[in-house]
DNA sequence: GTGAAAGCGCTAACAT
DNA sequence: ATGTTAGCGCTTTCAC
């Protein structure tokens, strides 16, 4: 049924070869032919098979994203923006989701599934360090995240430690001296938890405050239920605070609405910031303070040095590459006095790019 | 590099036919030479060629997912749905997103890019009734969304107008009559902005409340900062009104949070009600109030009428399938009143399914 | 500048 | 129960 390059060189009166090279734009072919086989293309409605391509040229134009899952914001913007950038290089996006199992990670890395792709963007939450060997793929593969380190791949990743201590001084500007945190990770020594803890103990240690550990709070989950959740222990447990780090937003947008239902005033009261600067964070009440990680920065980047291996083929691969994308302090109403408040509500964000109408 | 078919046949002594037969669990094997052929493919580290396996078989076990942005919380929550069930069926999801343009989404169909998957799940915004003809395409396709009714393939879809008449009788149930509507489209006949108004228009008539069209705003977005500015021009505007009903969750929360910064007392004088029941209508305050429109229902749907049909094969096809999804009237503190307000923070919904531990 | 032919790795007929 | 063989549609030498 669906015309094949036979077809075409048959209605254009020339050969198969020919056919291809003006499909594969080719420039040495007279133009008058090239007029021929254009039009028979046309009128045929010939669709090159991706996946007879594929098989022969060894490439498919298809790359895969792993995630944790897309229903998080912070995943659901970075599946975006790495849609976006794959699609500026003619690629585009498988996405699997693994629910932060490590096993589910692991056997990702080895599925015939993604076989089909040219390489993958690899976003891991349930492995750690100790699974460092499973990276040594024969694909090219970019590594996000901050559970590995070190590995035989590329990898793109955020200053965890610098934007959390960044985040913390903010709160230490304000005049704000029991900072609490929300969503530590028990025991943890890398990973996204262990990293912007240790930068929330960097910025108390440069300022001389005292870190006490009745205002580190810890849930192993990072979602909003967990914030409020660990910030009503907190309020009920009485110790005094005057400030709280989530360690993403989700967690601080738990926390915040909990703060209020107490009836503490934010910032009056307790000064509140976040993590990640998802979209929803400009349009709470109030309007939610947090670390712009790099998150479109971080997406192509690692399109970018994928695209930049994939092209490189089977030789000698070069040393691995480590990334870190830049961050920004995002000052909003849960950090700054009331008095600023004007204005009140942020346009669209620049780094929701390409968002034209959108409905339901 | 990689070992093929044949490899495994010369290790284990036997013909590619038989390796393919245990690759494919095909029951007449005689054990001890399954158990050979499973040695030589363990050995090898054998992972089957997809692309090679789809040109031949004509499957490729992908399916494509066209939406409008996957930044947006509904389509991501979608999306998440989507590759759940597509996983429990085997089967990988390439995501293509347009952009919500019209030009974007009539291409994307005849994409040879999209050549590669087995069917397409196609959720489109910019397209309208008069392309249908657009959705006459020779592989199986399952259509999305309100844009284009009564065309030539399987849609799946909510009750938008059902829905939306429940959401404002939720509200007249609750004493209101001055109820705004933000995010209609001017001049719309299909579309999920005309449905809705619809409904709500059918549920002031049901009540005999008057339409008055001061109170029906206008905006092509549906994001967060047009319900805030839609809200803040009515506000301003001076029309008296004591319910705000938000034709999707963001319109409704970017509302929300004005209503708040004029000093006005959600619900008490201002109750307000959105559509869609994404996760953080849940965690705002107050809470908002919301339709789930049955989207984990759309997603099972949609994949399982999508394996249904590539099943179907070329053969004679059957008639083209209308599906609605039930839908359910969520209440929260936007238009309960406050002494309702235990339990304060809901639990994780049972709506994001398979939501293990994750971070960042 | 264009054509002929080989073969990528696999599945599906058909044979045995 | 297992082997043989013929392509799927394309790209890629290598001729001409």
């Amino acid at each position: 049924m669906a015309a094949t390059l036979h077809d075409v060189a048959k209605l254009a009166g020339v050969s198969i070869k020919t056919v291809s090279n003006v499909v594969n734009a080719y420039p040495h072919v007279r133009p008058a032919t090239r007029e021929r086989v254009q039009a028979a293309i046309d009128e045929l409605g010939y669709q090159p098979n991706i996946s007879a391509r594929s098989l022969r040229s060894g490439r498919s134009g298809v790359i895969g994203l792993v995630l944790p899952e897309l229903s998080l914001s912070y995943f659901a913007e970075l599946a975006d923006a790495v849609i976006a950038e794959a699609e500026k290089h003619g690629l585009v996006v498988l996405i699997e989701k693994t629910g932060a199992s490590r096993d589910h990670e692991i056997a990702v890395l080895s599925s015939p599934r993604m076989r089909l792709t040219d390489g993958l963007i690899f976003s891991p939450l349930g492995m750690g360090q100790e699974d460092v060997a499973h990276l040594a793929v024969d694909y090219p593969l970019v590594l996000l995240g901050e559970r590995i380190f070190g590995g035989p791949v590329d990898h793109v990743t955020m200053r965890n430690v610098e934007a959390a201590r960044a985040a913390t001084e903010s709160l230490i500007a304000a005049g704000r001296r029991r900072i609490a945190v929300i969503g530590a990770h028990e025991g943890e020594v890398v990973g996204s938890a262990a990293l912007r803890l240790a930068g929330y103990e960097e910025a108390l240690a440069a300022a001389g405050i005292a870190l006490d550990p009745d205002l580190v709070t810890f849930t192993t989950l990072w979602h909003r239920a967990n914030g409020a959740a660990s910030m009503r222990e907190l309020v009920q447990s009485g110790t005094p605070f005057d400030a709280v780090f989530g360690l993403n937003d989700a967690l601080a947008l738990g926390a915040l609405r909990v703060l209020q239902e107490e009836g503490l005033r934010v910032p009056e009261d307790v000064a509140v910031i976040g993590f990640d600067d998802i979209e929803e964070s400009a349009f709470t009440v109030p309007s939610l303070s947090s670390i712009d990680p790099g998150r479109t920065q971080i997406a192509a980047e690692a399109v970018e040095i994928l695209v930049r291996r994939i092209g490189e083929g089977g030789g000698r691969p070069s040393e691995p590459r480590e990334v870190l994308v830049d961050f920004a302090v995002v000052e909003r109403e849960s950090t700054r006095g009331p008095e600023s408040r004007a204005p009140r509500v942020e346009g669209a964000r620049p780094g929701s790019q390409d968002s034209a109408a959108t409905g339901v």
